[in-house]
DNA sequence: GTGTATACTTACCTGTAAGTAAGCAATGGA
DNA sequence: TCCATTGCTTACTTACAGGTAAGTATACAC
């Protein structure tokens, strides 16, 4: 039965849930192979090791930036859509669960991490770093943002607060969030 | 051997550091009986469940962060000092090795989190931002301070951050977490 | 010296983690 | 029709987690 590899995708699907909900260690096979209803060792079948399914699951996140700012990346343009769409991805993301952000589910096990799924975060977070930054400059120099400080070290900053904030609204809920992305938007002088 | 209770001491310690670096699951009692060279019952000794040792350390935090606050948060006084101490703190502590703070260890793991822990956690939560939101609000009143939006939800934003970068520093290194908090400094004004 | 509390150790239990080896059922060529 | 590949399942193994029960050595109280 099953499409091609359906099995596959939706297994992904499910470890990156688990993966930002609960960090790396904090999820098992079991967890996915119950909610799935195929048996543990499936899972092994289509993902070896664990440093496997987290580095397909690394992949698949680097993609997706990549994919939605390619555009951007190479011709520019109106920073305002990238800086909202970083907002309602993170919010959404949220809500449907998931929780803490892909660097923070890592960092927490950062130590006992495999090397190459430590190596692909930190491309990840390069990446990332590099896009909003990125973001930031054409915002400044097209004045659609006015904030303080060098656009590098803002981008760091308002990463830093968007994945910090999602850790404290699993704490004290959902406003913590949007607290927090009002105080960004009042920073970078974006008018919602 | 040993003074009245010197391994208790010990125990807590070690968890601490355990705890900021791993998450409450990144870490077992053979972590720390190991580091003592003690057998793993003694820990259960002093600490019968691994709940009784997330409950005693989030008391020490929340302790700590009182006695060292309890003066301005009592008779205010100048804000500026409060900042650096948090702003030091956060940054000796990230090289001793504690990397990630307390809200972002015990985050990460929230859901399977005992009931009492998560109380406590998020007692302790509060207790910081109102801290903050005081220290912001006082330094904005005598002009130590300058930066917009309203001082709770400013304060929110801070932590936030803070917790953020030292993810993000794990991830690739401390100059991370300098240049946010130098971004920090930008934003409230304050001139090292 | 007897008793009792403290601070452990030894020896064990149960559950669950990641991972593996071998088998089987369906599909799709040659 | 045979055969190989794909996508699983069954049935394990090893390691380690949290936790417990019972015993032991030391110190101090009376």
């Amino acid at each position: 039965m099953g499409r091609i590899t359906d099995t596959r995708d939706q297994i992904m699907d499910k470890a990156a849930e688990l993966l930002m909900q609960r960090g790396f260690n904090g999820f098992s096979y079991r967890d996915i192979s119950t909610h799935l209803g195929v048996k543990n060792a499936a899972i092994h079948y289509h993902f070896p090791s664990k440093t496997d399914l987290a580095l397909a699951l690394v992949d698949e996140y680097q993609q997706t930036l990549r994919n939605q700012t390619s555009a951007f990346m190479a011709y520019g343009g109106p920073a305002t859509p990238q800086m909202e769409g970083l907002f309602m991805f993170t919010e959404s993301q949220f809500c449907m669960g998931r929780c803490i952000c892909p660097f923070g589910a890592l960092a927490v096990d950062f130590d006992d991490l495999p090397d190459e799924v430590r190596t692909a975060t930190e491309h990840f977070m390069s990446d990332s770093v590099n896009w909003l930054t990125r973001v930031l400059e054409t915002g400044k120099e097209k004045s659609e943002f006015n904030f303080k400080g060098d656009p590098a070290q803002k981008a760091l900053g308002i990463l830093a607060m968007l994945q910090g904030a999602r850790q404290m609204a699993r704490i004290q809920g959902t406003d913590i969030l949007k607290a927090v992305i009002k105080q960004i938007r009042i920073e970078i002088g974006l008018n919602s």
